[in-house]
DNA sequence: CTGAAAGCGCTTACAG
DNA sequence: CTGAAAGCGCTTACAG
């Protein structure tokens, strides 16, 4: 292994000059040297040791990407986070940066994989409203995050319009002449992000003069899909349309209905959110409120190197748009 | 940010003793100064620098996973990747280590990255048959492979009964009546796991008295899904199954046969391979060739912390079972 | 444009 | 059981 050192010697210069020549600090070396140096480190196959770097310039390029870990399966079954990170991981590997990936069970954890590598920004997936203030206040680095609804102000935040897909949601049922509708989602965490879907869907119900009752709101964390289905259908009126969550969840939808014999749409129509590939294999095609993830990663990309190369980066949110893609999963009853 | 020297100050002790107490070094210091130290660094809130400590001791406690980059969307677009570096993580991280993750495109890339932050071992997704001799020679660091097929000896590999998952498909297609047969695969990149896929299908049939012509061997990165579909059928005796080398590839022909007015298992009966999630969603229910994605992660995990932990590891190759997964896309024609 | 000195925060190797 | 010294491979900050 070639260090700087063994470079230095055989150009006859300071370790210094080739550091600074490698570095390609402009007009500090003289083209002369700086291409004999350039020349002898490429012949040694000289690789900087990042560690060393790390330590003396406080700069590691590592950005670490923290997810939440999962108690069935892992993170990345999530095709969402997985296309999400995929997309990330290249961005910012196009830019110079080393990407580390932490799965978190406990937010303490975070800390302690940010500052064990000197991380110089960290971008995150997943549900950390309580925890935001506390993670902020450990870390005096640029931190992403992304679908928070969080309260705390300063903090980067990349996310969709949920409440304007929950509208979009409710207004196609409604113009294809559904009045009986319910919800689907895992409610058990209060995240913030479900918690708008279902106030964008019930404030556009309501101002149609639909009122969307106890019974109507399922959480599918504590029941399975099958047994929503069969406490709706067992209802004095059984709703027409269901608007899931997630498309994850549709498709459990799916699955049920095709175990209670129930046929999509004519039985029960469906709507979905995110437009995960998943939609469209579903039979019939999934209507869905489609999310760009691929945007979303560039934006939160560009939000990070942006604080990353001003100093006093200033906080920065964004919320992209989502818009409803008609498929097959919805009756007409007009 | 305490250090470990902030630590010994307040103890009053050596840097060493800290450094000593911290790592728990049983017995090389005394229960009693241990105790002290480690409260202090709690109420410190110390949190030991990684950098240094690789510097330091050429341990950096970082395995690089290495995926090679993908020119449409990226690498974690495929659930097979996503799913097995999810498990990776999770397990790697439970054993104490840091992940790193690489996208190349360049094998050159590989050295580099590695190197860089001396990474203690290494994991690789996708295929580098061709460059593992390179690989190898530049990198001495546990470096576990995943469905090579490389003839270089000495490599530690993960892999399946890609041959087998071939017979069984072959032979699942003829116990149903099905002769006339044909594959379908991304053939341009002269990949293992296809070729032997294929040579365990067709082998099979040989063994039956049935040869694959070259019009049967379809190469899907050459033409698209729907040209196969109606190549094939302009055939003299179109074929009545398609074996395809991956549930994604057969997801392709489903679109396909529907855009074509083909019906499944009707018109043509299909196997996949890998049995994804996806294959459930397909209407009808995907018959394919199961592979144990997490079974595989883990069997990865633990050759490389074996290698980790034996300074002299030798290398090991574990090649994995595979089933075939009825359920509804081939017709029995009997 | 170039270099000598000091130091980043740890561990190794030796001494006691 | 404990510590003083040296060093890992770089960069910062200063001097010329």
């Amino acid at each position: 292994m070639a260090t700087l050192k063994d470079i230095a010697e055989k150009a006859g210069v300071s370790m210094m000059t080739v550091s600074r020549a490698l570095n390609g600090e402009q007009n500090k070396v003289s083209n002369e040297t700086a291409e004999k140096i350039r020349l002898l480190a490429e012949e040694l196959g000289y690789i900087p040791n990042s560690s060393a770097r790390s330590l003396a310039a406080r700069s590691s390029r590592i950005i670490a990407v923290i997810l939440r870990d999962t108690d069935t399966g892992n993170p990345l079954t999530d095709p969402y986070n997985a296309f999400f990170l995929g997309r990330v991981i290249q961005l910012l590997q196009r830019e110079g940066y080393y990407i580390m990936i932490h799965f978190v069970r406990d937010f303490s954890e975070i800390t302690f994989g940010l500052r064990s590598w000197n991380a110089e920004g960290a971008v995150f997936l997943g549900l950390f409203d309580d925890e935001i203030r506390q993670i902020r206040q450990n870390n005096r680095i640029p931190l992403i995050f992304t679908d928070s609804y969080s309260n705390v102000r300063q903090i980067s935040n990349v996310g969709i319009d949920d409440y304007k897909g929950g509208c979009l949601a409710a207004r196609f049922f409604l113009s294809h002449g559904h009045t009986r509708l319910a919800f689907c989602a895992p409610l058990s965490g209060k995240s913030g992000v479900i918690t708008e879907r279902l106030r964008g869907f019930s404030d556009t119900l309501k101002e149609n003069g639909i009122t969307l009752s106890r019974e109507q709101i399922c959480n599918i964390s504590l029941s399975s899909a099958r047994e929503i289905l069969v406490g709706l259908k067992r209802s004095p009126a059984p709703p027409t349309g269901l608007f899931a969550s997630s498309d994850h969840i549709a498709w459990q939808l799916y699955k049920a209905a095709g175990e209670l014999s129930l046929s999509i749409p004519e039985d029960l129509s469906v709507i979905g959110f995110d437009d995960l590939p998943l939609g469209q294999t579903l039979v019939p095609g999934l209507t869905t409120i489609r999310q760009d993830i691929d945007l979303k990663a560039e934006r939160t990309c560009e939000i990070l190197l942006r604080r990353l190369s001003q100093s006093k980066g200033t906080s920065e949110t964004q919320i992209l748009d989502v818009e409803l893609i008609p498929r097959a999963s919805v009756k007409d009853l007009r």
